[in-house]
RNA sequence: UCCUCCUUAGCUCAGUUGGUUAGAGCAUCUGACUGUUAAUCAGAGGGUCUCCCGUUCAAGUCGGGAAGGGGGAGCCA
């Protein structure tokens, strides 16, 4: 019965007293030989554990070090001093493991994010990344939540891919041949892949797309929640080597009924975790406050984390075709003044970050859907629209963050589809599988990605998305 | 990958026009105090000034290069 426990979480909220209890966990400050800070990671606040003058031996008073970990039995009492309800008072401290101080490298003081983030192993035990965590763990079960509850089915799509004609970025190769040149070569130089493991060149997915649109064309409603690879050489606060997506794919929407999906989506799951973390959400919105203080005042956000969160969930975000944001960028006293570093003044080229932000924080101060993008700039199963020139995509873009969703509906008309992979040269054999749909039973259908790290850093206010997931992979850093 | 800034004690930082023995706060250790809230007070220990090369009588400080990190851009989610 070694685990029979109570939560310090349970202990704070219950508000009961006079009883006999068992908690776990790691002390956070020993303050006056007297006053244990305990932290068991079910909530931020630690709970005060009261040893008394007197009472233990010095030896095990010595060994309550920041980092050790005890299990600590005594009564719940109402506490005697201020800055907390309860506190329990110590009748046995056992020590479970110790920490020498001189060594452990966190302190009962303020530390960088970056000095955190090279000891990311030891960084879930301050308060700022274990508010994050809690909160990207809500927003993840909300994820599967929101689905279910919809009837959707969640598709656990391939890791490991063959296709290399996504065209969603550079991949990671997959392979157990011999790196040491002795490779079998093909006449031309190339590798040969027929001894590689599964007889031919694979990869680490980069979305899980294309197999889920297989599966939407029997279930209707799929979703897919799962780790995606990109071996693209960015060193970005918003890009990260390894990352969570989560791609929906549905049977009979078009354009408007995938926009609605999406924003039905984030609403909700933002909502979720400002009800099941109220209390995490409110020291990261306290963390942010402090951090925007110190910078100048035009470079402060008018809205609090706590009201940004809350403006997102009660209004509809903006939504406007490309060629109407084109418009409002040529016609800005930005544009005018020439302000931007890339001035607009065509139809047809992409948009900068420089742009989004404008439309985003400057013109509509909220979310906004971008759609029906030309389609020279979009991937080649995008549909395209009647006019020829565009095709129904729609990206979504947070304040701060940028792209958080990319989406579209797909093409399902056979030859468009052809059409377009040989205008953009992705050899059709490639992906036989994937025009299967299209040859047998094809229907309008649409989807999109969400960036699972760019919403958690949207709702915890961290600006690197390395510090809202726990061990982060990115050119040059595997470590952990 | 490009632009830009940074690298001094365990952490966060100061260090003047190049000049004796490189400083502070916090942390750690020792002691005092004892209802504290990142406790307080006193004292002590703690440095290959990221690395390499160069300029100079003399380099933490100037120049070149490398590595690592921050911010921005591109690629995107």
């Amino acid at each position: 019965m070694f685990n029979k426990r109570i939560k310090i979480k349970e202990l704070l909220t219950a508000d009961k007293v006079n009883f006999d209890a068992t908690v776990m966990g790691w002390v956070r400050t020993f303050r006056n030989n007297q006053f244990i800070a305990l932290n068991d990671g079910s909530t931020n606040n630690n709970l005060q554990i009261v040893t008394g003058l007197g009472v233990f031996d010095e030896k095990i008073l010595k060994r309550l070090t920041t980092g050790a970990c005890i299990k600590v039995t005594g009564e719940i009492i109402a506490s005697l001093g201020k800055g907390q309800k309860v506190e329990l008072k110590a009748a046995t401290i056992e020590i479970l493991g110790d920490s020498d101080a001189e060594k452990f490298p966190l302190q009962p003081k303020k530390h960088s994010l970056e000095f955190l983030r090279e000891i990311a192993h030891l960084r879930f035990r301050t308060n700022t990344f274990s508010a994050i965590f809690r909160v990207r763990h809500s927003l993840a079960f909300a994820v599967h939540k929101f689905f279910n509850d919809k009837g959707f089915v969640y598709l656990h799509t391939p890791i490991i891919t063959a296709s290399d004609a996504e065209g969603a970025g550079e991949m990671f190769r997959v392979t157990t041949l011999p790196l040491d040149g002795s490779a079998l070569k093909n006449e031309d130089g190339s590798i040969n892949y027929k001894d590689d493991f599964f007889g031919r060149s694979t990869n680490l997915t980069v979305s899980g797309q294309l197999e889920g649109e297989l599966a939407a064309m029997a279930f209707s409603d799929i979703y897919t929640f799962g780790p995606t690879f990109r071996a693209e050489n960015s060193n970005t606060t918003r890009h990260l080597a390894e990352f969570w997506m989560i791609e929906p794919e549905v049977a009979f929407n078009d354009l408007e009924d995938n926009m609605n999906l999406a924003e039905e989506f984030i609403r909700y799951i933002i909502k979720y975790a400002m009800e099941q973390n109220k209390e995490d959400l409110e020291f990261l919105a306290q963390r942010l406050t402090e951090e925007e203080n110190q910078k100048p005042l035009v470079e402060r956000s008018e809205m609090s984390l706590l009201d940004k969160l809350n403006f997102v969930v009660n209004n509809d975000f903006e939504r406007l075709t490309y060629t109407e944001a084109i418009e409002i960028l040529r016609e800005s006293n930005h544009n005018k003044k020439k302000k931007f570093n890339y001035l607009i003044d065509g139809w047809g080229v992409d948009l900068q970050s420089e742009h989004e932000r404008y439309l985003v924080e400057k013109h509509f101060k909220k979310p906004v859907i971008l759609t029906n993008y030309p389609k020279d700039i979009k991937s080649f199963y995008m549909r395209l629209n009647d006019d020829g020139k565009t095709v129904a995509a729609m990206d979504i873009l947070a304040p701060g963050i940028g792209e958080i969703v990319g989406g579209s509906q797909r093409e399902e008309r056979l030859d468009k589809l052809t059409q377009r992979m040989s205008e953009m040269h992705i050899p059709e054999e490639e992906l036989n599988w994937y025009l299967d749909t299209r040859r047998f039973g094809a229907c309008p259908h649409a989807g999109f990605g969400l960036g699972f790290e760019r919403l958690v850093q949207f709702v915890t206010g961290m600006g690197n998305i390395r510090d809202v997931i726990p061990f982060p992979r990115y050119p040059k850093s595997a470590e952990f």
